[in-house]
DNA sequence: ATTAAATAGTACTAAACTAGTCCACAATAA
DNA sequence: TTATTGTGGACTAGTTTAGTACTATTTAAT
């Protein structure tokens, strides 16, 4: 399905919305209330974009997150890559040395090329850019696509 | 990691082999030995792919697997919705119907913008395209991808 | 100093998914 | 008729994911 996981997903909703008052700060109580995601969920994804140094933490009372660069910096790429990892289509485009028992294998270079390409354009996507509304544009486009039921 | 999974990748391997002589037919037993990928495994891959007729069948003693159409028809993302079901990030990018615990998602359009984008480039490689060296500038744009480690 | 509020880190569990295998059945060439 | 090859479905072991829980640490307020 090629897809992302819920955790990720549930990052980028929370980062959306802390980046609608981007020099405020969060408690994840808050945060949780806010986007109707689970307390304990939410409060493990914070931890995880703090590691990431997407968000910056203040501990203790009053303590809470906050964004660590303004939207504009802030790119889907890095979301995904702090909750899932490297952006890797295949093993093959993240390390070409395991590949023993493939033998004629001609096309790990292509598939690093498309990753690459995906990898671009993830990169390109900032947090800022999430929060504007779609283009008329792109929402034909988006029911366009029917080879894909 | 927004990988796919090793049937997938099989899947490209395979198809990869069977583009060199795109008119000639296979046996699974062939493949296999050829591209060093488990007997079992390439028979479960080939009939997955005659379901979705990227590759037609023929039964009986002398009989095997061809493409049902010339690799230069034949996309990436023809292949991935074929062994993982529709191309899509994120729930919302297929349905916008689920989202009932997330009150203030304002963003799941524009997932739905970078889904296309992702899907109208797999729609434009094809299994031609696979089988071509990889360019030189491309090689170089690979190993610049610093960013994640 | 004490307490309450908040994050940090880690471990755990249940459920879902993936890879890989196997077997009984159907079709066809020789 | 027999050997060869695909078809369809079921099954298992292993891995991953989502979600929760618990303890420790930090800090503001009193």
């Amino acid at each position: 399905m090629l897809k992302l996981s819920k955790l990720t997903d549930y990052a980028t909703v929370i980062l959306s919305h802390m980046a609608k008052d981007y020099l405020g700060m969060y408690a994840s109580q808050e945060v949780s209330e806010r986007t109707g995601i689970a307390q304990p969920t939410v409060s493990k994804i914070l931890k995880i974009l703090v590691k990431a140094k997407i968000l910056t933490s203040v501990r203790g009372a009053k303590g809470g997150y906050l964004l660590a660069s303004a939207p504009e910096n802030i790119t889907v790429a890095m979301v995904i890559n702090a909750l899932e990892g490297p952006i890797a289509l295949t093993e093959c485009s993240l390390s070409h040395k395991n590949c023993d028992h493939v033998r004629d294998c001609d096309i790990q270079g292509n598939w690093g090329v498309i990753n690459q390409k995906i990898l671009t354009m993830l990169e390109s996507v900032t947090l800022a850019d999430m929060l504007e509304p779609i283009k008329p544009a792109n929402e034909i486009r988006i029911s366009a696509s029917s080879f894909f039921r």
